[in-house]
DNA sequence: CTGTTAGCGCCTTCAG
DNA sequence: CTGAAGGCGCTAACAG
């Protein structure tokens, strides 16, 4: 009955030509049309406006703005102050901006704002601006290149004094403009390969190990690394290498600690972006996981070590629709990334330094902006293994 | 192990004061400048250096950059272009934004970053701007009034051409600066009390009707409907009243479908920013939960109608503590929001179209910008119900 | 202490 | 078709 929409939905692409009749059906009365146009909006003060009202120089208007306020008669301050006030005058920060050759605008470039980490990231981001008197223009590539390189563009047009990059993961030509050569930048998650430039982000080896090394204490002997498509994605990268190098120390120890013979590792690459493929892979999985529960009447000794949240939470979704909600009983879940869900399924996780990265980022930014001048430097901040039912035998 | 940082981690909350005095004093104690800026970042070039290039003056170029190339010789045009690709000009849109008094700069004030739904709406805004030319401010009051009053003055600072606010719930006089008499403005979810303005968002009432005529039609007849202090949020308030009139309503038509007697409306207030308030409540929901169980043997026939996902999530976390698992069991849950979790956990949602409503928040400002004259609009999307294991029986 | 004078990079009449 | 001149709002030398 009532499901439908009081106002026509936009169709994308479509362009409706219904824009007025709609607006009449609701009624929220306000006799008189809002005006938004020139004539209506009264023309903010200028600098001019208050120099005048307040009956002296532009200059010192300036200088009260720019905090020299020791350098001014209390008595001229004060009416400074007064004609401030009565025009309510704010500065353009755009003319300043122009002025000085710095409009405190930084560029935040994410490659994908529906992963949580972008978000908490930003949250650290968007606090540390605040602290330092930064404004971040957030941008979404949408994990497509060709939109990173526009929007890399448009920052620059706007004259960002920096950037905070948490690329698509392609060459470097892409971010061309920025890093070394050209404005500032600092690379958050992971690298660009011949770009050098700051870059802040999970101790990606140490987690990987971190995580590997509890599924093999918990007896896990079976364990299967799964990852987007990691050629490009530096992280990744570094997480499988760390995932299969600690197997294979592991199984020169001797073994994992239940004795019962060498540990098993495999990674599987899941491309999220394509349907067919995580079809395909999900069904080795299962074969595996079939394979590991016909062996024995013994709980599950397969375990899945997630990437990343997305990643998990595909998997997760795969598991619960093929093994209904007793899922967990098949396969252990462990995920790199602490989403919202994992406490409520019970599914242990190694929880990121998001909000500390974003915060980081900006201040390593703010020293290059402010012209520091050192070798590209790399920060690594450690995970936190949160466990959960999930890999507890 | 190893699972120190590589580099320290940032302390939020100390200061460093050491920006502006180290800065100065190294200039001056070394010969060599260490700035970055003067000579390492070769200053962009400017339409004068592009003009001298090409060999003809700045107007040719500003026409080329406007479009207005039709007027331009192809001769003089050929010449424009090589000099723009040699110096690879961008023109500066602070200095044209100075000039022409448009600078295609829109804010987003977010109430809240953490709430799913700000993050689908973004995308929707994302998306809009990039279709409409325009380049969005993203802010985040963080839940916090003064923020948000900060928030607004700085983007106005910033000479924003509109803005979309999802306001943290307050009276009008914060955002005095906006709307009617300020700048253009449109807002998103939620009302705010004197401000006239374009609004967009779910259609509330027939949300919270379809919920829980959905769920009297499963046969509860006990039904919680959860929801934050809701006097200060328009949406809120909307949701709760149309849940009671719903539940009168059908009270009236003669008691549920099963016909069993009629059913229970109560609606539960959860501050989620006050544990206290929480646990009480809680608590409150508990009693109910273990009443309705002992009654006999028969399956759960209490629900509960979180009024959003953060609500929801709130309770499934609660109930999972408590009952464990198997918690869906002793009560079904129904939420507004769709959220990651919802599938995997199998609980029924009322979907907004996030999406929609960004984008149509931005079509709107978008008009508004462009001076459309007319009242107040408001724009109601429908929600969609997704019925999922947990309310059916 | 305070005001005057130049521009920052760009657009826009207004004459060639 | 093309260029010169003036100014958007503000800051930064220079004088007083």
């Amino acid at each position: 009955m009532s499901s439908t929409a009081k106002c026509s939905p936009h169709e994308p692409g479509d362009k409706q030509n219904d824009k007025p009749d709609n607006a009449a059906n609701h009624k929220r009365n306000h006799e008189e049309p809002m005006s938004t146009t020139p004539q209506s909006m009264p023309r903010r003060a200028t600098i001019t406006d208050v120099a005048r009202e307040a009956g002296t120089g532009k200059t010192s208007i300036s200088r009260y703005l720019n905090g020299e306020i020791s350098v001014l008669s209390p008595e001229l301050r004060a009416r400074i102050e007064a004609a401030i006030a009565r025009l309510d005058y704010q500065p353009n920060q755009m003319a300043r901006g122009l002025k000085r050759g710095r409009n405190r605008l930084i560029g935040m470039l994410l490659a994908d704002l529906t992963n949580p980490y972008s978000i908490e990231v930003l949250q650290g981001v968007e606090a540390a601006c605040h602290a330092l008197g930064l404004m971040p223009l957030i941008c979404h590539a949408a994990n497509e290149v060709e939109m990173e390189r526009r929007y890399l563009q448009l920052l620059t047009t706007y004259r960002v004094e920096g950037v905070i990059v948490n690329a698509t993961g392609v060459r470097e030509e892409t971010l061309r403009p920025v890093g070394g050569g050209g404005i500032p930048a600092v690379l958050v998650d992971r690298l660009v390969d011949g770009l050098v430039a700051d870059m802040v982000g999970l101790d990606n080896r140490a987690a990987a190990e971190l995580g590997t090394r509890h599924l093999l204490d918990n007896g896990f002997d079976d364990i299967w690394f799964v990852v987007q498509p990691f050629e490009q994605v530096s992280s990744r990268q570094l997480r499988e290498a760390a995932f299969r190098e600690t197997m294979s120390a592991r199984h020169a120890e001797g073994g994992n600690s239940g004795g019962e013979g060498a540990a098993r590792g495999h990674t599987l690459v899941l491309n999220l972006a394509d349907a067919g493929e995580v079809e395909r892979g999900l069904a080795e999985l299962d074969r595996a996981i079939d394979a590991a529960a016909g062996a024995a009447g013994k709980p599950a000794r397969i375990a899945l070590f997630a990437a990343n949240a997305p990643v998990a939470l595909r998997l997760a979704l795969h598991l619960k629709a093929r093994y209904g909600a007793d899922w967990q009983a098949r396969a252990a879940l462990l995920s790199i990334d602490d989403p919202d869900w994992a406490e409520l399924t019970g599914v242990t996780t190694i929880r990121q330094p998001t909000y500390e990265i974003g915060y980081r980022a900006v201040e390593f930014l703010h020293e290059r902006i402010e012209g520091i001048q050192t070798t590209a430097r790399d920060c690594l901040l450690p995970g936190e293994l949160i466990v959960r039912a999930s890999t507890l035998r």
